[in-house]
DNA sequence: TAATCATATGCAATTTTTTGCATAACTGGA
DNA sequence: TCCAGTTATGCAAAAAATTGCATATGATTA
């Protein structure tokens, strides 16, 4: 219900194609947002018909043409409103429990093997969050406070790959001591 | 894609009607698991018609009857496919930070009292997962061992609630300190 | 040199989820 | 006694997300 007002949030800090966007959550919000490009596009599309967005296209050669959005005063009208709702729980679903849930139908060696995939992963997210952390403390002042937002999130982000890491760390020992 | 498997796995351990699953979901499962009434009796209807389930019919004076669902073999096949596929990871969409992302345009009053909401609620929770945690503990040996991998995803539900109430921490003394 | 990855966009069909409505009785508290 | 909550199920429509397909070029790498 809310892809709308993530684009919204990120075109409002700057605008951007879909391809940019689909970068940016990627880059900067994959740990609590996560959209496919054909999500993205369609998105873009529906919030351009309904004047929320302004789209200029930009030629280039050999590709096809970039479309940068940037917000109309409605988009902006609706990211406020929108900000001013009072928000609803996280809803998670987490097919990993679920699949560690049922755990008694299943080969040790499959979960530990699952389990080891997936804390590979979050090992590289957390190495990547940390540097991101060192570069915005290497920032001057007057710049850390301008991201103080984005950088609260990143730090939601560190601290729920820590829990997962150190969770993985439990399930580990507990496998191996059944 | 895999509500059906989660109804699957929750049949597995003990038949039971829409309505039983919808607790067990709330009860057990909340941390990892969401899935309101229409989408769970709308999954029962497809795994029924597609064979997965079987249903007995049970009256009941003054409300309507209980349909009770249980595994088939075919069902049962079907759960051990999906638990042999490797998983995908974990799709997070989480608007709070995508709201705190754009704090800038927000009253910071307001961003606090969304923060103290969210954390009455994640209080809530953790006191809810540390009794079930206490009753596991204090259950024999033989039982604990029957309850080992929901047990694993109960830790996963707690240090996760720790770790999103000890970002709360951090928020707050920044929002204190701007 | 072939294959893959990154850039850049989009349609169409299907599946999944959400929202709104509908029924009906029992139970506990203000 | 009324009101809210719990038990118990479901349909229909709308919105959102996924999957599969489609196009086209430039850069890197095996």
């Amino acid at each position: 219900m809310s892809l709308k007002h993530a684009i919204l949030v990120l075109l409002e800090t700057e605008p951007g194609s879909g391809y940019d966007l689909l970068k940016r959550f990627r880059e900067h919000m994959g740990y609590f947002w996560n959209a496919s490009h054909q999500q993205i596009y369609q998105q873009l599309k529906w919030m351009h018909e309904a004047g929320w967005l302004e789209a200029s296209t930009e030629p280039q050669q050999g590709k096809p043409d970039r479309k940068v959005y940037e917000l109309t005063p409605q988009g902006h009208e609706a990211l406020l409103a929108w900000l001013a709702e009072t928000s609803k729980p996280e809803k998670i679903n987490d097919s990993l429990l679920v699949r560690l849930y049922g755990g008694h139908l299943r080969d040790t060696e499959n979960i530990r093997a699952e389990m080891a995939h997936h804390r590979t992963l979050y090992e590289q997210n957390r190495a990547a969050l940390l540097s991101i952390e060192q570069h915005y403390l290497a920032l001057p002042k007057a710049e850390q406070q301008r991201y103080r937002f984005p950088y609260l999130t990143l730090r939601r982000g560190i601290l729920s790959v820590e829990a997962w890491l150190d969770w993985a760390d439990e399930v580990d020992a507990f496998l191996n001591h059944p």
